[in-house]
This record gives C-alpha cells, structure tokens and sequence, in this order.
DNA sequence: GGTTGAATTGAACGCGCGTTCAGATAATCA
DNA sequence: TGATTATCTGAACGCGCGTTCAATTCAACC
C-alpha cells in the first residue's frame, strides 16, 4: 500500500519540521528516531527521506533557518546606543518566547551537528552576538555604557536574555510585556554608565524608571 | 581471560566516572555508549556494571553529587545582603569555572533523567535557586537592591553566571579573576538600588520597581 | 602452595537504529 | 480511459545499543 489518502506532499515536509522540532526539543536530537517522527505526523519513516536527505540535515535546517530568521527579523535602528540596546533585548526576548523550541535546540544541539554544519551556525551566531557587541562599544566609546568588557558584556547579557526560555510558561504568572520590560531594566542597569550629575545636580533620587536616563 | 593486570578495584569506578563526565559533555548522554566509555578506561563494556547498576544511574549519580557539592561548598555568610551577594556571585563563577564539564551536563541532560531522578534534582537545583532568591528578597526588603520581580531575577542572574561556561576557556584573554570581578560588577548593577542623594528632597519619578507588585 | 573471591572478559541476548528500495497507490494528465 | 508520476509503504540491510552472565584471571590470604 503507499498514500492511503489524498495527496500530502506539499503538506509533509513542514509537518515533518514540525515534529522534529518538537521532539527534539523535548527529547534531544539523539534520543529522538526517524521512526518516532514519522509516526508523530502518521507516516512511515521512510517516506521522510522524501524531504531530508538524512537526519542530521533535518537537524541543520532547523537551526540554519532559525538563526538566519534572527538575523534578518532585526537590525539595528539607526539611534542611540541606549536606545539601540533596548531595541535588541525586547526583540531578543519576544523572539525567543515566541520560539522557545527553536531557540532551545539552537543552542542545546550545536554539539550534534557534523564539523561543517557547525562552522555553519557558529558563524550565524557570532554575527548575532557581534551586533550585540557593536552596540556596547560604540555606547562605551560614547560614554552612556560603562563596560569593562564588551565581550565578556556580550555574553553575558545574551546568557541572561535566552535564559527566559527555560523557566517561562504562557499563561504563567508574569505576562510577556512584563518580562520583557524587568530584562531590559536589568540589562540596562548592567552596563549603563552612571549618570553624571549634570551641572547643578535638579534632582534626586534618579531613579531607574526615568526613561532614556543611560 | 579477565583482570590483564593488577588489582583496579578502587580505581575503575572513579575512572568510569569521569570518563562518563567528560563524554556526556562533550556529545550528550543519549549519544554516547556504555561501550566508548568502558574503551576510554581500558576495560570491556560488562565491567562497568560493576560500578553502576546502569547507564541512567550513572548519570543521575554525577548530577545529584554535582549539586550536593554545590550546596554544600556555599552557605550565605553572616552579611548585608549585598555582601552576600557578592560572595554568591563569585563562588558560582569559581564553582562553575573549576568544573565546566559538570556544569554543563546538570542543566543540559535534565531532559534524559527518568522522572524520579528528575525530581529530585530539580529539588536540588530549587533549592540553590532558592538561596538566591532569599538574598535578593531580603536586600529588596532592606532597600539596597532594587528588584522588581525576585523570582525573575533570580533567573536572570543565574543564567547570566552560568552562561561563563559557555565561552571561558582555560589560558584565555581573561583570567579568572578578572572574570569573576566583571560578572560581580554586572550583577551587582543589575539589582542594586540607585543611590540615594544623601539626605536632600527623595523625590520624583517612582517608577513601576517600586517592590512586590506581583 | 592451594584456596578463595574480587575483578574482568568476551560472547551473547533481543532490540531499535538510520537508511535504502522495489512495489503499491492514487492523483494527474493526455 | 490509459499512462504517467508524485507519494508512500513495508520489508530489509547491517550495525551498535544496554545489559547479562558463565568462564577466566589474578591478588590476597591461610
């Protein structure tokens, strides 16, 4: 027997992306079988050789389109550095809960992917991280960034950011515009330069919560 | 044939130990073989059982002795919470440079624990999570940090720390302690109150951080 | 020096793996 | 309607998996 219903082509192969996503992101790359994402999407395994060459391809395509989406989703707007920063973190955020699977294997399966397709993703990445890097120096060469760092800044900030991804749950306490707004203070505050008392110090207690105070 | 040489009782399960450590982190639980990790040892694949009673438990015993050691080689100091904080900070950035490989499995195997093993190392992990949380709650109380949401920035700091394993890599640009002093001076401006202008007009500009308003 | 017992081997077990492919099916086209 | 072609099945391939266990080796003890 083959195609016991109408036609699916068209229809497979992203359904096929869809539950290797999901399994793998559950399970693991190597935990998870040909054979169990076949049966998720209900057809044999041999029929996803139709729309992979093998698994490891499956695996790469995922984290290659997932990455070069993130590349492309955002760019840099032509503002401030601060300004510029917050840009990045709240894409960064909502990005990354609007796609916890794909952020999840991005970074949790970099060790399963063969040395070419690694150098691959790695690239992506470090063009990733490097905007993130551009935009702590030229805020620290200007002076509204105090970071001793940019490198070490880079990562740690981005260590802080994708790790929303392992504890948030929707229809959790916290609703996203909150989240997003409590990472941006504490990324802000991370390597905002302290504010010079300008001149003929007007206020008090400058707080954090003034606006565009970096 | 058996025991080519001397007596190895003692040494063999330590030695099955980390070689199972340094595979795991370096190609995953699932994707590694009772029998590479005998090979790395020099001893067939049947020996090991005599140090484990299986692969599973062989992981669940590196991840709980991990996290036990981390609980017990840290207890908060006697201190204002900002000088708690800071020793926290810097043994967890020690703690997790002296072990990467450790480290990295404990988060990133959680997925392969059978789910009573999972329970209990999500207790442990809790329950350090918990430490943290409780400096920063009573620095909020205080009024020297400045946190909007504990339990989020609990997360926060925790991921931005022990994202350092991620990159850090021995005989680096950065030397130990100068990564220490950098991840200490980012999480403490992370969290840390705005100081307040000695005693002149406390005023303006009470933003949303204003304390528990969750 | 013979016995004991801990430590290990090496073979075997059943199983599921990734992948291939000839054949079957059904939609499409002439 | 008949031929074509895209799509899928089901069986098969060799392989390595986790685990078990009888047999073997060797250090330690009497």
């Amino acid at each position: 027997m083959a195609r016991t219903q109408g036609s699916h082509a068209e229809i497979t192969g992203p359904r096929m992306r869809e539950a290797a996503l999901r399994l793998f992101a559950r399970h693991g790359y190597a935990a998870v079988s040909m054979r169990q994402i076949a049966a998720e999407i209900g057809v044999q395994a041999g029929a996803l050789y139709l729309y992979t060459t093998d698994k490891q391809a499956l695996l790469f395509a995922l984290m290659r389109d997932h990455l070069e989406d993130l590349l492309a989703d955002w760019q840099p707007p032509d503002a401030a550095p601060d300004a510029q920063l917050e840009s990045f973190v709240r894409h960064h955020i909502r990005y990354h809960l609007d796609r916890p699977d794909l952020v999840f294997i991005a970074y949790m399966e970099l060790r399963n992917l063969a040395p070419d397709n690694f150098a691959v993703i790695a690239r992506l990445r470090r063009e990733y991280e490097a905007r993130l890097e551009a935009i702590l120096s030229r805020g620290a060469d200007v002076g509204v960034f105090d970071v001793a760092d940019t490198r070490l800044a880079t990562m740690a900030l981005i260590a802080m950011l994708t790790g929303v991804t392992t504890w948030y749950r929707a229809g959790g306490r916290l609703d996203r515009a909150t989240i997003e707004a409590r990472y941006w203070e504490m990324a802000r505050r991370s390597v905002a330069a302290p504010v010079p008392l300008p001149e003929t110090a007007p206020v008090a207690k400058l707080g954090h919560a003034s606006g565009g105070d970096i």
